[in-house]
DNA sequence: GCTTTTAGTGTAGTATTGACACAATTTAAA
DNA sequence: TTTAAATTGTGTCAATACTACACTAAAAGC
């Protein structure tokens, strides 16, 4: 069967852009390749989508070969499709952006792709448009994080405000006022209130709240600020 | 040279979802197939990614076959890559997200293609997953016309403010209070008054205005609003 | 029990938003 | 040529949200 036997077919390729936050860093999760081609060089975690596998499915499958995780934050980002974006053969990527939280993944499958955690500050040079990708993943997260309560993805799954706040200065890169973040954060409901106390601290032990699951599927929009109040909940 | 002789090539598609403004409500460019596959039926303008051409370049390829216009407002909104999704061939697609202002299109080219602009509650259904692609796109339009100025993209070069509100009160279908949108509008100092009157009106002619296209550029995403002020600018 | 560090909350001034009413312009009909 | 109908343009007030800022509380180390 050949519908369309004067087009091209071409190799589609996806690229996955993980971020992880360390409590003080944001960083990404790069390999050093060990295999050609570009052996020796920094890249983004990829792979090729094969022929009857659904696209959001070669992405999972992709990601979890090297962090071992099911259930992580994905989106669909962008597909890079310059002509000559790879030098080998014409191919096509798309790129996913995921959010983890760095201390769930398998660090022995991350070892073994010869993989990194990496600040965006100290990330190496990368293979063809990886960098392109990467600055746009960046952009991504800065944006979406303003509008949408994605920030929580790059936590444990029980934190504390001030972690959120450092995660939120970690983004922006600019410090943001301890009482009035803690006062719109609670004011959005999302957050529940665990009763534990987070042990980690050297001082006064912080207050771990967890997410209202509920609340965040129903209100994952409503950071949204222009927008006329009638429609915040579509 | 084949660098990855294990690797499947695939179809690359590329799908358009054009939408225009008629004063009154917004419209989709459709197309009732007169060609194979699923001829009688309708879609979105789409084709394949040549060999050696950009992916952006094939979208501008497309969109100008079908509307004749070269400057227009597309950004890139998603891949479907559902391995079923074409039952003819494995297909990924790449679908467009373009904007333009309707009475600019060349109606010949529209009428050689067999197209048609058809209001959102009107349109037929569509072939493949192109339903769902103009259901990403509805979404994509209320949201990104909520933050940034895209609506202008649908008007005339000047337009007056009624207008705008028509088209706002279309996208989002609500009413909008004429004083609060136009003192909201006029704060964010894109507009430029060119002194003239629009004609069209059969009562009090209201003032045509124009983009700053300076403005626009800088201050594209100025209706950001959870972001602290240092970072709207960026 | 004193010091240091971090967490948690309150308040007052300012800016933005939403709800609302009236005046001005234009055409067409009386 | 006045009057009515439709549409545009602008002002105000109250409620809300935001910003900037200061004090109290808890925990650990000395």
């Amino acid at each position: 069967m050949n519908n369309y036997p004067q087009a091209s077919r071409i190799l589609v390729a996806i690229d996955c852009i993980i971020f992880g936050f360390d409590g003080k860093d944001i960083k990404l999760l790069l390999i050093k390749r060990n295999f050609e081609p570009e052996k020796g060089k920094w890249s983004l975690m990829g792979g090729f989508l094969n022929a009857e596998e659904d696209l959001a499915d070669g992405a999972v499958r992709i990601l979890y070969n090297l962090t071992g995780l099911k259930d992580i934050y994905v989106e669909q980002l962008e597909t890079f499709g310059k002509a000559d974006r790879d030098p080998g053969e014409r191919t096509v990527s798309v790129v996913f952006f995921a959010l983890i939280k760095i201390d769930d993944h398998d660090s022995e499958a991350v070892k073994s792709h010869n993989a990194a955690w990496i600040t965006l500050d100290a990330r190496p040079k990368l293979i063809f448009d990886h960098e392109q990708m990467v600055g746009r993943a960046i952009e991504h997260l800065k944006y979406n994080a303003a509008l949408h309560p994605i920030g929580f993805e790059l936590l444990p799954e029980r934190f504390t405000i001030p972690q959120l706040q450092k995660l939120y200065e970690a983004i922006y890169n600019i410090p943001i006022d301890r009482r009035n973040f803690s006062r719109k954060l609670l004011s959005t409901g999302l957050l529940i209130d665990t009763g534990q106390k987070n042990n980690n601290s050297a001082t006064k032990k912080a207050t771990l709240y967890k997410l209202d699951a509920e609340r965040y599927k129903t209100k994952f929009h409503s950071f949204w600020n222009f927008m006329p109040d009638s429609m915040k909940s579509q």
